[in-house]
DNA sequence: CTATAATTCCGAACAGTGTTCGGTTTTGGA
DNA sequence: TCCAAAACCGAACACTGTTCGGAATTATAG
């Protein structure tokens, strides 16, 4: 399992560039401003050459929402695992929203089709610690092993977890989509939102 | 005020027409589906033609999520409002999730894209008891009168719609983008999602 | 009833899209 | 050195939304 030819070398670096471009075009004109043309523009190739990397647009997309999930898996890891487990958490939810609202096209792009997404669902949810989902099942499991939430039949911690994904990411949507360019106080809004949800997961 | 001519009474019919049939495609072949040749097709027109009733495909396209959101309003207006305040605000939740599970190609075309929606916000979201949110509002607005819902400082009816919209959006969206196929009992955590939001509601 | 004007409708075309195919050049290994 | 594999591109195909010119239809005014 040693290094790779200096071929293959430089087709995963060409394949690389091809993925940082599309992110870029994502990035400032949206995915609407994608196009296998404008793409290989930028990176000085024929819109036919692309396919020697790439099956189709859509496999180029499909990897530009899995680095959109690692992005926001790391949004989420830079949240400070020194705070209690209520603000962890807390901050865990705000970490998700910010991803959104910084990256609003990306993250369309990764929610607004039905298939994307890196789920493998065989049986359960991805509960590995570096996906997005998997680190907000660890800061809900930190607040059940501290005591601060209550377990309860039938809402444990899939539920748990369950219950806030579907709250952070309904905050996340709005604001980039029906909720865009609403002069409202959103971030206290959601603010709030966040602490009746933990009301909820503390009530005895 | 009185009727129109014969011309216009057309003109609005096959102008309806146009919009049954888009919603159709939609319905039956998905967003990706409706084009404005298939479109033309339907109604048997030619694709030009139709521009003497839209001016171009979006128009159609935002008519076809005003209807939804229309309909979204009628799945909520179908709730018993005999029911507790309680049980109903639950059944309010309920309807919309169901509308999306039901609609999710409409559904995703209402809350996909960036502006649709017909968000005027002036300064507020549309309170009007005719629009989902407005029926949303309702639900809250009766739980507080009941003293089931309980009101504090930051947290009135206005941060409890946005906090209780968020939670079904959420819950809608994921069950018709990444949670779609999933193979878990989703029903059910959507069950225990909304008893714990209640239960912050609830709580002193 | 007859001109005239407005509306309705379509065929054809334009620029754009994703993708495929054939052929040419470049490259790596035997 | 020779050969096969890989890389790359020009051109084309089928599709998209949209525009334009003209023809057919319909309503209105004289």
């Amino acid at each position: 399992m040693k290094k790779q030819s200096p071929r293959t070398r430089r087709h995963i670096r060409t394949r690389q560039a091809i993925l940082d471009a599309a992110l870029s075009i994502v990035h400032e004109d949206g995915p609407d401003g994608l196009s296998m043309r404008t793409l290989a523009d930028r990176i000085d190739y024929s819109p036919a050459g692309l396919y020697e990397y790439f099956g189709s647009k859509e496999e180029i997309i499909a990897e530009v929402c899995d680095e959109g999930h690692r992005r926001l898996a790391a949004y989420m890891l830079e949240v400070e695992s020194s705070l209690s487990s209520t603000d962890y958490l807390y901050g865990i939810g705000l970490a998700y929203i910010r991803f959104a609202l910084e990256n609003p096209d990306h993250f369309l792009l990764m929610f607004s089709s039905p298939q994307m997404a890196g789920d493998a669902p065989e049986d359960a949810l991805p509960q590995d610690s570096e996906s997005s989902y998997g680190i907000l099942l660890h800061g809900i499991e930190r607040g059940i092993d501290a005591g601060a939430f209550h377990v309860r039949p039938g809402f444990g911690l899939s539920e748990m977890g369950y219950a806030a994904w579907t709250l952070v990411h309904g905050m996340a949507m709005l604001r980039v989509t029906a909720l865009r360019d609403v002069p409202l106080d959103l971030d206290a809004a959601d603010h709030q939102a966040l602490l009746n949800f933990m009301r909820g997961l503390q009530a005895a």
